[in-house]
DNA sequence: CAGCCCGCTCGAATCGATTCGGCCTAGAAT
DNA sequence: ATTCTAGGCCGAATCGATTCGAGCGGGCTG
């Protein structure tokens, strides 16, 4: 009555460190002991034990049964505001990964890809239900308090990049909004006034089209809230367009939106990101426009775009240094100690993307403040 | 008003099921089926309960306990040959890692990231002691074998994505050296006689270096070798040199060892890879080869490479198919279904990297096989 | 020679949830 | 009215490993 293979020594079901011990004639707790060696044991019931698990094929431990009894997985989660493959497009975020990794490499844990989208169906490993020890929020997800929320609740410690909680959860930011003001400032005094932005997304449904007061002031995204005002603060009746994802398409769709009407095109674009800022410059080769002789074009994050043929001008932003400081925070609060956030500075990158602004003004009575 | 109730009932530690199952006056195992909902549970129960849980600030069962019982993690490993910066640096394994959640998404199953190199150390999370269900192994690592025996002896199902393990593993892979072919009889049908390979790297050790019949011989990479197997089977004598990693670096490096030498210069390139080819061309530019005029580049991908000014002729790979077709193999695995492998093709694109070799051979009395 | 200390093992409890068989009760059928 | 049926609920065992305190024998010291 064997549906499998029996071999003599192999009963259907796989063998426990019980059986090792009863095979080593010594008693559970010691073959325990010989295994995660912080205790006194001999080195011969050791060696006993250790001879009696390769008999029997025995591979070690079962992770369950000691993260049942340990209260500790061994395992951090990563959750990504997007679907993976959405997240592994963003090179930045790919940089934060990287940087997580080695932040968190003392711990020796793994790390488990998860997604905040919505309710997980049926028997899915999800944010509310993984077993991690602690986790990383990457982005600024419009629902993160919702996945903040189920987090306490479970007792799991996090860490949030670029993401306001407002609560006890330790912040890794970067300094968005001065950042973009500096971007803007230099924007200014080459000479620019008449300046548009292409933003992130700033809530849940990723709304794709022109900045309105509505859509700025229902803002869940801090990212790009932040550095929408400091864009604001420097020019401060500034408009654009949102995009729906940061990608080079949604750039190209928005500058050619935005460079459309020849009257009423803008001097200079402010770029919530790289990808977007190569949209923009992709469209404005579309429509004729010289970058920089005819647009400026500023970006933001300090990555290498694929494709793009300029030098970015960007604001270069620590992406790497970010995730390790994440996965560093992790260690500290799984050590016990008390939270501590970071902000971290990004510079000016100039590249050969922006310039002072073309002679005449394309137009349209605007202020012609210079003398 | 207090954020932190410290109610009646709550000590230090977390609530479990069974002080929800206490509050609610029902048995444990009532609390059980009222949350996984598998067996006869009247509404008003189920009611009871889920309002003892929140008033306890319950979050639902402990995926560790439940794992343990159920045998059944819901997590999926990768194990990436390298650490998890090299492999996503690498446009084709982010594309399988995509393909590999679509693939496994019927499970719900989280993913977590596993490296193999080497020995962990201490509480590491390995693949030696991860709690998962099953297993992709992405890449051809050298020490791929070592991983499957770990993971037969814990008895957790595999999946290879392009590595030969000889064993009950299925194996996802594409026509490495049909493929490999196809494109050198193309540099061949052009006229190209004096053909020059970059390879992937054939060990452990990644040595990089000029090809060696001992170094081929002790290749522990398939993909590696069978490519080098296709180019053979049209240029019997090729050679060249091998690259530590897939990197246009790695490329660059050994384009100008290739090319340094005016009087014994190939007229064509087969690299194994999209991101060598990209280096072989930089290398190229670097000492004044014209490409394809002087040179003709193969890479092998289809990946679109940052930077590239060329539409690179290349074999393109479905790598996306291949990390799906991966994921469904995981589901059929796990579903007790029989292992299936699967071989995709490979289709040449030519770009305009290739072309026809240059007309004065580059001197060296180089066999004039042509009449 | 007796007593004490120390190092090695063992038993038993515990972690948290799930599952299976059995019991109980209310309603229905005869 | 009695028996049958079935839906609901409970008890207890189980998953596999870890941990803490107790026991025990041998070596060292006074």
């Amino acid at each position: 009555m064997q549906t499998d293979p029996a071999p003599r020594t192999a009963p259907i079901t796989r063998p426990t460190l019980a059986d090792v011990a009863a095979l080593a004639g010594v008693s559970a707790s010691t073959a325990s002991l010989a295994y995660s060696g912080s205790g006194p044991v001999s080195d011969a019931t050791k060696e006993r034990v250790l001879a009696a698990a390769s008999e029997l094929g025995y591979a070690g431990p079962d992770p369950r049964g000691r993260s049942l009894r340990r209260g500790r997985s061994g395992i951090v989660g990563v959750v990504l505001e997007e679907r993976v493959r959405a997240a592994f497009l963003d090179p930045v975020k790919i940089q934060m990964l990287d940087g997580i990794t080695e932040g968190i490499a003392p711990l020796g844990a793994g790390l488990l890809l998860l997604t905040d989208t919505g309710e997980e169906g049926g028997n899915a490993v999800g944010i509310e239900s993984a077993p991690v020890d602690a986790v990383v929020l990457v982005g600024c997800s419009p629902r993160l308090g919702h996945s903040v929320e189920a987090l306490r609740r479970r007792g799991i410690p996090a860490v949030a990049i670029e993401g306001a909680t407002g609560d006890d959860v330790p912040q890794i930011s970067i300094d968005n909004r001065e950042a973009t003001r500096r971007g803007a400032e230099y924007l200014r005094d080459l000479g620019h006034t008449d300046v548009a932005l292409v933003t992130l997304p700033f809530d849940a449904a990723r709304t794709r089209g022109p900045l309105t007061p509505d859509l700025e002031r229902g803002s869940t995204a801090d990212t790009a809230s932040e550095r929408l005002l400091g864009a604001r603060d420097v020019f401060p009746h500034a408009t654009g367009r949102a995009a729906a994802v940061s990608s080079i398409e949604e750039g190209l769709e928005a500058g050619r939106a935005l460079l459309a009407d020849p009257a009423h095109r803008p001097t200079a674009v402010i770029a919530q990101s790289d990808l977007l800022a190569a949209g923009v410059i992709q469209a404005a080769e579309e429509l004729g426009v010289a970058v920089p002789a005819e647009l400026s074009v500023l970006g933001f994050d300090g990555i290498r775009v694929d494709g793009l043929q300029h030098d970015l001008t960007t604001l270069v932003q620590p992406s790497v240094a970010k995730g390790r400081a994440a996965g560093e925070a992790v260690v500290q609060l799984l050590a016990g100690e008390p939270p501590e956030s970071v902000c971290f500075t990004s510079t000016l990158h100039v590249g050969d993307t922006t310039g002072p602004p073309p002679r005449s003004p394309s137009a349209a009575g605007a202020t012609p403040s210079r003398p």
